[in-house]
DNA sequence: AGCACGCCGACT
DNA sequence: GTCGGCGTGCTC
């Protein structure tokens, strides 16, 4: 193989990998990290495969090996090359993935001058260039950055291209410094035997080298190598002391690789595996049979059991199964459920066996743990969406638990990856197991489980199927009715009744409200009616600047009504409120209680999640008051009522997903109350008591809810009977905007006619629900139908365009 | 991304 | 003319 395929770490470099020539002496493999020559820079690239022929005439050759291990396995290559191809990123973007922590370089520009030192005629220079040209001659080699820092970069782009165009200044790249690499700590070893010490510590103190003297005996009494720092420490010398005896020979320094642990086992005692009930049994049974034929089909799990069901523990024992066949695992968690108490779940029955990999580690700690993951350190990595792509080797399972959460789709940068979807790539790719775990299944993935795709496995009932740790009465609240009887409070008579009752009696609240409550929505106060727009059916949104309602789908303006449509009623209200202003509503209606507040402003900072749970776990606070965050696995023995004080705002978002996310918010937020022994009541409070999402949720009956929700998707033609595009152009001029996406949804619906494809249906295009961004405003577009990233690799896209396959909202 | 180049309207 | 803003092409 004279040839290499190579991806480059380079925005240019889109789609394509680049061929190069393999230099005779280099032992070139797939997975490889290597430098290449890519223009005038020397850049990092990963080999793709190997071939006996170029795909162009003319190649370069590879310059250097970065690491001869290669940092991507073979199912890692192929896995990124789905990716990029079916999310339409590039092909670096998804690589980058993969790669460990701190590797990816990029080139800096550095200005100097050149080598004709004639000084010509600089009169007709601007000062800035003539003092920009001074100072580059002056130091030799300055960094575009720092010039930048001086003049402002447009400047500076200005001045520099007119230098380097007069022959006065040249351009050259380098890569930025290395950020991580492993840590070393400076070591001290006692180079004679401990027995002699003593007689050497006392010539010391003759020559008067008293803390030459201490710190050998110090090192003395110590079993091997100490580290500085500590022998500094405890002793109390300084430097000069330790380098004085290294000189005599009597001791050595050297620098020691240390792991940054980012688990402490200190407080973890050992667990076993705990006595399953039958129905955890049967299910576990279904998946150990897998584990142990690497032939049986179907290899993924959809595990739907209620909140308690002991789901976890079946993901523990499925993962000593897989370890018992030589082989490893990744359990993937929603971010927020990361916490101490989950590590510890699995820390205790695997000691030293598990790895973590989320944001809150230190880049070091992430570093560390990538090349630990790596030697096959682990049995399991535990760990957000991006510890799918640990080089965890020996996959064996894959869980992914709480499988419907949206945050398993990357969607602010690219490749816009849903972490499940390709989980079930790579597990297709290895062999392995998955394991798709919820409460409240996607209804896609039910779908598919229910067609056979996944085999299905339930769990209906708590473990403890005491009194205290049955699912909890919900009562709904008919926030109209409230109305009717005069209560303009935001607490219905009945929420306001168990507020005051639990908090007198010293038990916990919980008070939900979604975050997304800030949108305003358009509403008759009177008889619950909600505008929307008839041709989408999705909620209308006031749009202040042009005061009518606009419709964020299709674009269709409605003017502002006086009447209600329905009841014709004059009570049109903008609706919308958000936690602050319930914290102020709650502070006024119980002004007893104490209150604490958590959603995503009030949790900036390392451990406020932790921080806010542990005072209100100590009962500092009477009420909590939060966002989704509240409704996350959480176990809050003494809350005993949960209150939703309004469940409409999620219901009513512009968007199909918006009744399946309700459902799976309330069920979560129910499934708060009662975990302890006191019991517990949900109050749910809404203007839609009638809607399907809010009684199945109050009815903990998934089943219900599924049935209702297939039946829309499949007459609306949504998915999993289709598949969405969400195509977002964005431009600082709002008119140009809207042109290039009409020009584009032509184009598209031109492509799409001459080919017959008959199943694709372009909608919009519409003002994004965030229409400005940046200052700059966005406009887009929605595909729906069968094979939609074959379709629109086909179609080239100017600068401006993000394309989102399978977006998990349209807002 | 970042830079070079070419086009076009606004101004000296 | 030519300056500057803007869009597009290029990198094995």
């Amino acid at each position: 193989m004279k040839y290499a395929e190579v991806s480059v770490n380079s925005p240019v470099a889109q789609y394509r990998a680049f061929s190069y020539a393999i230099p005779s002496g280099l032992n070139i493999q797939t997975g490889q990290a290597v430098w290449v020559p890519f223009g005038d820079k020397t850049l990092q690239g990963i080999v793709l495969e190997l071939s006996p022929y170029p795909t162009v005439e003319e190649t370069r050759e590879i310059i250097n090996i970065i690491d001869p291990r290669p940092l991507l396995s073979p199912a890692q290559v192929m896995l990124a090359r789905e990716i990029s191809e079916y999310y339409l990123s590039s092909l670096f973007d998804a690589i980058a993935l993969m790669l460990p922590p701190g590797f990816e370089r990029k080139p800096l520009t550095f200005i100097s001058p050149a080598s004709n030192h004639d000084a010509g005629d600089l009169s007709s220079f601007s000062p800035d260039s003539r003092q920009t040209l001074e100072l580059v001659r002056q130091q030799g080699k300055v960094s575009l950055k720092e010039l930048e820092k001086r003049l402002g970069r447009k400047k500076v782009r200005i001045i520099v291209s007119q230098l380097v165009g007069r022959g006065l200044v040249v351009r050259s790249y380098e890569l930025e410094p290395v950020k991580i690499s492993p840590q070393k700590v400076l070591y001290l070893r006692l180079n004679i035997a401990a027995d002699n010490t003593r007689t050497t510590a006392d010539s010391l103190r003759r020559k008067r080298a008293v803390k030459q003297a201490v710190l050998l005996d110090f090192l003395a009494r110590q079993s091997g190598s100490v580290s500085w720092a500590k022998a500094r420490q405890e002793t109390g010398v300084d430097k000069a002391v330790a380098k004085a005896l290294a000189r005599q020979g009597l001791t050595t320094f050297r620098q020691i690789e240390i792991r940054r642990e980012p688990i402490s086992y200190r407080d973890i005692t050992l667990s076993s595996p705990l006595k399953l009930t039958t129905a955890q049994e049967s299910a576990f049974g279904a998946v150990r049979d897998v584990i142990r034929d690497d032939r049986a089909h179907p290899r993924v799990f959809l595990l739907h059991g209620v909140t308690g069901s002991g789901k976890t523990e079946i993901y523990l024992q499925a993962l000593a199964e897989t370890v018992k066949q030589g082989q490893r695992g990744i359990i993937l968690v929603p971010e927020i459920s990361l916490t101490p108490q989950t590590i510890e779940r699995f820390a205790s029955r695997f000691p030293h066996r598990v790895a973590v990999q989320h944001s809150k580690l230190s880049p070091g700690e992430q570093f560390d743990e990538w090349y630990r993951i790596r030697s096959g350190e682990f049995d399991v990595v535990i760990g957000p969406r991006s510890a799918l792509f640990t080089p965890q080797p020996n996959l064996g399972l894959i869980v992914i638990d709480e499988e419907h959460e949206w945050t398993y789709k990357q969607t602010d940068k690219s490749p816009r990856y849903h972490a499940r979807d390709t989980a079930l790539k790579l597990a297709e790719l290895t062999g392995a197991v998955v394991i798709l775990g919820s409460a409240t299944p996607d209804v896609e993935t039910f779908y598919h489980a229910e067609r056979g795709a996944y085999r299905l496995l339930q769990l209906p009932e708590r473990v403890v199927p005491d009194e205290g740790a049955s699912l909890p009465q919900v009562e709904t609240v008919d926030l109209r009715n409230e109305l009717k009887a005069g209560n303009r409070s935001i607490f219905s008579r009945s929420l306001s009744r168990a507020v005051t009752r639990a908090v007198a009696s010293g038990e916990q609240v919980i008070l939900f409200l979604n975050r997304r409550g800030g949108t305003t929505f358009v509403q008759c106060r009177h008889c619950g009616f909600v505008l929307r727009c008839p041709r989408c059916e999705v909620t209308l949104t006031h749009h202040l600047a042009e005061d009518a309602l606009v419709c964020h789908q299709c674009h269709r303006k409605t003017p502002i009504l006086e009447t209600c449509p329905r009841c014709l009623g004059r009570q049109i209200k903008f609706l919308g409120l958000g936690t602050q202003k319930l914290e102020q509503e709650t502070r006024a209606a119980f002004p007893r209680a104490q209150l604490l507040r958590w959603d995503s402003d009030v949790t900036r900072h390392k451990n406020a999640h932790e921080e806010i749970l542990g005072k209100f776990r100590a009962h500092q606070a009477d009420i909590l008051i939060g966002t989704q965050m509240v409704a996350k696995g959480l176990d809050l023995p003494s809350v005993t009522l949960v209150g939703v004080v309004i469940a409409d705002t999620s219901l009513n978002l512009p968007d199909f997903r918006a009744g399946e996310r309700t459902f799976q918010l309330l069920s979560q937020v129910a499934g708060r109350a009662g975990r302890g022994a006191l019991g517990g009541q949900v109050i749910i409070q809404t203007y839609s008591p009638e809607h399907y999402a809010v009684q199945a949720a109050a009815q903990h009956d998934y089943a219900s809810f599924y049935t209702r929700e297939i039946t829309y998707r499949r007459q609306l033609g949504n998915p999993p009977f289709t598949r969405l595009a969400q195509m977002t152009y964005s431009h600082a001029n709002d008119a140009l905007c809207q042109r290039e996406a009409e020009k584009i949804r032509d184009l598209l619906a031109a492509k799409r006619d001459a080919k017959e494809i008959d199943n694709l249906d372009l909608i919009g295009p519409a003002p994004a629900f965030i229409h400005r961004l940046r200052g700059r405003f966005r406009w887009q577009l929605i595909l729906r139908g069968t094979r939609l990233s074959a379709f629109l690799s086909q179609v080239p896209l100017s600068r401006g365009w993000t394309v989102d396959i399978d977006p998990v909202s349209l807002l």
